[in-house]
DNA sequence: CTGTTAAATTAAAACCTTTTAGCAAAATAC
DNA sequence: GTATTTTGCTAAAAGGTTTTAATTTAACAG
C-alpha cells in the first residue's frame, strides 16, 4: 500500500510549517490571520496533490469520531432497516455518520461490541436493547458517554428514551378486530422477554379485551425456537381457543402465524400485527398493521442524541411518538 | 466525561515503564522476557482498575483497524441482510469487525463513504457495487487497499470477486417454468441498470426460452420509480404479452408483481424470483426461488478479503458460488 | 529613529499507543 | 578475575493531527 501524504508533507511542500495548514485546512485561516494568498496556495496545492488527512489522528487529537453507533436485533426487520435509514439521513445532515450492529439476539456480542466502540471513541450510542444490556448500558451512562434508547426502554436504566405509543397502539388494534371485524375471539402473541414495548401492547390489548369483558387468550413464544416449532404452537393456540382473530406482538411473530395458517389451512382471517411487513398486503387474508412513525421516531432519536453531544441537555427525555392503524 | 486512564497512569501508578506494561497487555511478555511476577502483578492491576487501551491511539500506531466496511445497495434486502450476518460471524472468528453501509441507490453517498473509510483506515472492503463505483473502487486498489466484490461484477474493476451462477440459475428456474409448469408465454422482469448479475440472469431466461423458441418477453423497469407506477408498469407486461408465467430477476422486482396480480387480479400463477422473500411462500399463488448459497458466498468473500490483508494473493480471484432452486 | 501595536506565522506540546535499540545487572564461561 | 552472554527492563522515536503560546515581521505613532 502507498504511503500516504501527511500534513507534514504538505508544509515541507510548500516550506511553511505544520501549523499554517492545519489552521487553513480547518477554516480557521481568517480567524488566525493567515494571508488570503497563502491559505489560496495551500488550498490549492492540498487539491492538487489529493491529500486528505488521516481521520484517526484527527480523532485522537480531538478526541471525536464524528460516528455514532445504532444496535438493533436484527436490521433485517423491515421495522429497524426503515428507522436505520432515517436516522442515518438525519444524523448525515449534522455531519455524522452512522455504524450500525445487528447482534441477533446475541447479549454476550452487544456486550463486547458497546465495549470495542466505547474504546474506539464512539461519540455516542444509538440502542435499541435487549434486557440483558442493563449494565453495559449503565456503565457507558456512568461514564458520560450520549446514549438514546429506542423502541423499548430498559426499567433499571434511566436514559433519554423514545419509543411508540404501544400501549394505545395495541388497544386500537384490538379495538378494530372487535368494532370492525366483529371478531369474537381474539388472541394475542407475543414472546416470552419481558421487553417492555411487549408489555405495553399486551396491556393495550388486554385493556381492549376487557372493555368488552371478552376472555384473554395470550401465547407467549419463545423467539430462540425454530420457526417449524412456532408455526405449530401457533397452530394449536388458534385451534386449542377457536380463535377468529389474532394481534400479534410484532411483524416476525405476524410471518410465523401466516405459516400456520397456510400450512394447516386453519380458518382465521382478522389479523392485525404491529409493525409493518411485505407479506402483509399480499396474502390471503391480509394483515392489518400497526405503523410507527419511522421518520418521527428517527427525528427524535438524533435530536436528543446531538443535544447530549454538544453538551445542551439536563434532564433525561422520554419522548413518546403515537402510530397509526393501517386497515386491510 | 470522566477522563480515561492511559498506559502511562498504568505505568505510573506502578513505577514501571510504558513500553513493560504495552508488551505485557500485547502477550510478549514471554518473548521480550519480562518476568512473571511482573507480567502477573500488571495484568492484575490493569484488569482492577479496568484500563481499556485506546484503539484509536493503537490504529495509529500500527496502521491497523481490524475493521472491515461492507457496502450495500439495502440492507433491508433480506439476501443483503443475511449475506451481512454470514459474513460478520466469519470476520468475527478471526477478529474482525464489520462496519455496515447501506446506500440506496445514492452513489454519491456511497463514494463519499468509502473516501470516509480509507481515511479512517479500513483494513479493507466487501462492497456489492453498483455502476458508478467503478472510478472509485478502482482508485482503492491502486493504493492498494484489499478490495472484495459480491453478487456483481463490475466490467471495468479487475477486482477479486464472489458471484453466484447468476446464468445457470435463472436457466433452471426458466426450464422449470417450461418444464414443471408448462408454462407458454414466459415473461422476464429485471432493471434497466446492467448491473452485470442482472444481464446473467437475462442471459439464463434467453438461453432456456430459445431452446425451446419461445418468444424472448422481457421488461425493464427503472427502479427509482414509485412502487405504484412500478406496479402498474407489470400489469401492462403481463397482460399486453397474455402471460402465464413469470421470471423476476430479484426479489423487489417480485414483490411489486405480486401486488399487480392482487391489485388487478390477474391471473397469473407461475412465478419465479431471482433470491427469497418471507412472502414467497405464504401468497397465493406461492412463488418458486433461485436461493444463492449464501453461508458459502460469505465464506468465500472473507477468506480472499483475509488473505488480501495479510498479503498472502497474487492473482486476482473469481469465485462462482452454485444456486438451487426452491419449488413451490 | 525608537517604541508600540498589529499582522502573520510557527515551535512545541499533547493525544495514546507500539516498537526499535539499548542499557544495567546478573549469570555463565574461560 | 575478566570477558561474554543472558535476563529484565526502559528511553525515545514514530504515527498524524490540533492547539496553545510564542516569535518574527510589518506597520504605525511620536
Amino acid at each position: 500500500m502507498k504511503k500516504r501524504l501527511s500534513i507534514s508533507d504538505i508544509a515541507n511542500d510548500l516550506g511553511i510549517s505544520v501549523t499554517t495548514v492545519s489552521f487553513i485546512l480547518n477554516g480557521k485561516a481568517r480567524e488566525k490571520r493567515i494571508s488570503e494568498s497563502l491559505t489560496k496556495r495551500v488550498q490549492e496545492y492540498v487539491k492538487k496533490v489529493g491529500y486528505k488527512p488521516n481521520q484517526l489522528a484527527k480523532s485522537l487529537r480531538t478526541g471525536k469520531t464524528k460516528s455514532i453507533v445504532l444496535l438493533v436485533e436484527d436490521i433485517s426487520n423491515p421495522f429497524f432497516a426503515n428507522i436505520a435509514d432515517h436516522i442515518e439521513q438525519q444524523a448525515y445532515e449534522h455531519g455524522y455518520h452512522i455504524i450500525y450492529c445487528s447482534v441477533k439476539n446475541d447479549e454476550q456480542r452487544a456486550k463486547e461490541l458497546i465495549n470495542l466502540f466505547y474504546d474506539r471513541q464512539i461519540d455516542g450510542f444509538i440502542i435499541a436493547p435487549t434486557e440483558g444490556l442493563s449494565d453495559v448500558i449503565n456503565v457507558l451512562l456512568k461514564r458520560g458517554v450520549p446514549v438514546v434508547l429506542f423502541d423499548r426502554p430498559l426499567v433499571d436504566v434511566d436514559a433519554h428514551t423514545v419509543i411508540t405509543e404501544n400501549e394505545k397502539g395495541a388497544f386500537d388494534g384490538t379495538m378494530f378486530l372487535l368494532q370492525e371485524k366483529k371478531a369474537k375471539r381474539i388472541g394475542f402473541v407475543t414472546i416470552t422477554s419481558s421487553q417492555s414495548q411487549m408489555k405495553g401492547r399486551l396491556e393495550g390489548y388486554m385493556k381492549a379485551v376487557d372493555s368488552v369483558g371478552m376472555d384473554l387468550l395470550v401465547k407467549k413464544i419463545n423467539p430462540s425456537q425454530k420457526d417449524e416449532e412456532v408455526v405449530d404452537q401457533l397452530r394449536d393456540f388458534i385451534q386449542d381457543n377457536k380463535l377468529d382473530a389474532i394481534f400479534f406482538a410484532t411483524n416476525y411473530l405476524a410471518i410465523n402465524g401466516l405459516r400456520a395458517i397456510k400450512k394447516y389451512k386453519l380458518d382465521i382471517e382478522k389479523l392485525v400485527s404491529f409493525d409493518e411487513n411485505a407479506a402483509f398486503e399480499l396474502v390471503v387474508p391480509p394483515v392489518s398493521a400497526i405503523s410507527q412513525n419511522i421518520p418521527e421516531i428517527a427525528k427524535q432519536v438524533v435530536r436528543i442524541l446531538l443535544s447530549q453531544i454538544n453538551g445542551k441537555l439536563e434532564s433525561v427525555e422520554k419522548v413518546v411518538v403515537p402510530c397509526k392503524l393501517i386497515a386491510r
